[in-house]
DNA sequence: TCAATTCATACTAAATTACTATGTTATCAC
DNA sequence: GTGATAACATAGTAATTTAGTATGAATTGA
């Protein structure tokens, strides 16, 4: 139950895109550059970010990634969920019934988790880079 | 982003505990048995339960554990905060600094991890095992 | 054509997770 | 008082995940 440094790594990077970016492209280099991240890995990430859409990328000298989406559209949910496929727990399912509270399905377990789980996705779909990037822009 | 089976783990053995104790301690083997947990295991979750002053424990022959507080007190945040200490997380402290937009402290970021941080510890802090335990009782 | 860039895959060291193994210590029943 | 039953304690470990690195191919603008 923690926000992964991956995660972290990734908000980063769309937020350095964003605030780099005046209509064109901004490169890997640039956005890594400013954002001290380790360039390999933060590619491997965007290429999951461009794979759900949430960015867009131009090939070739000049080029680089674009934001594919208004920054209000852009959640954290949808960031974590393009990061890592398999987000949401999976409690109670099939060969993991057990017991007497825990049998058939859904059970009491497996409800509790799916309702913890549903509340905070909704919480994190609240989430919008758009806030993000105005909270940054506060502080400096 | 996700609760743990661990988390599951000590959620399931201590809903047994509670159901299962009519005033008496309740024995790991016993708890282990009706939930088909693994009991090496959850000895040592129940041991960071002690700690934290959860549970208690009663040695020697007909021992066992018995809950230490009422059921509407003891929290899923309080669970989880006695199996890792390091619940909270800890993006952009010290040499985590970086970038224009995340220099001092706290910085932009840190101060969004954080205020998540908090809304889901909130949220968990609220669920009481009380709720939980009725939530298994409704289901039978 | 060449330099800058994205795209793709494979590898890897370190940490974490979910355990197991092997005991020791405390207490009750007899 | 001794033996069974329990909690307590620590070390080890296999599998997985995390956070990268290494190497290179493909694409495009200058």
């Amino acid at each position: 139950m923690q926000i992964s440094t991956k995660t972290g790594y990734a908000v980063r990077a769309l937020s350095e895109l964003v605030l780099s970016s005046d209509g064109k492209p901004v490169s890997m280099s640039e956005i890594c550059r400013k954002q001290n991240l380790p360039i390999k890995y933060i590619e491997q990430l965007f290429r999951k970010l461009k794979k759900k859409e949430i960015i867009k990328s131009i090939h070739g000298s000049r080029g680089g990634y674009l934001l594919n989406k208004p920054i209000s559209e852009v959640s954290l949910k949808d960031i974590m969920h393009a990061l890592d496929d398999d987000f949401s727990n999976k409690f109670c399912y099939g060969s993991n019934a057990h017991s007497e509270y825990c049998t058939g399905f859904p059970c009491g377990f497996y409800e509790l988790w799916d309702d913890i789980k549903n509340f905070i996705e909704d919480y994190l779909d609240s989430i919008k880079l758009e806030q993000i990037i105005s909270r940054l822009q506060e502080k400096k």
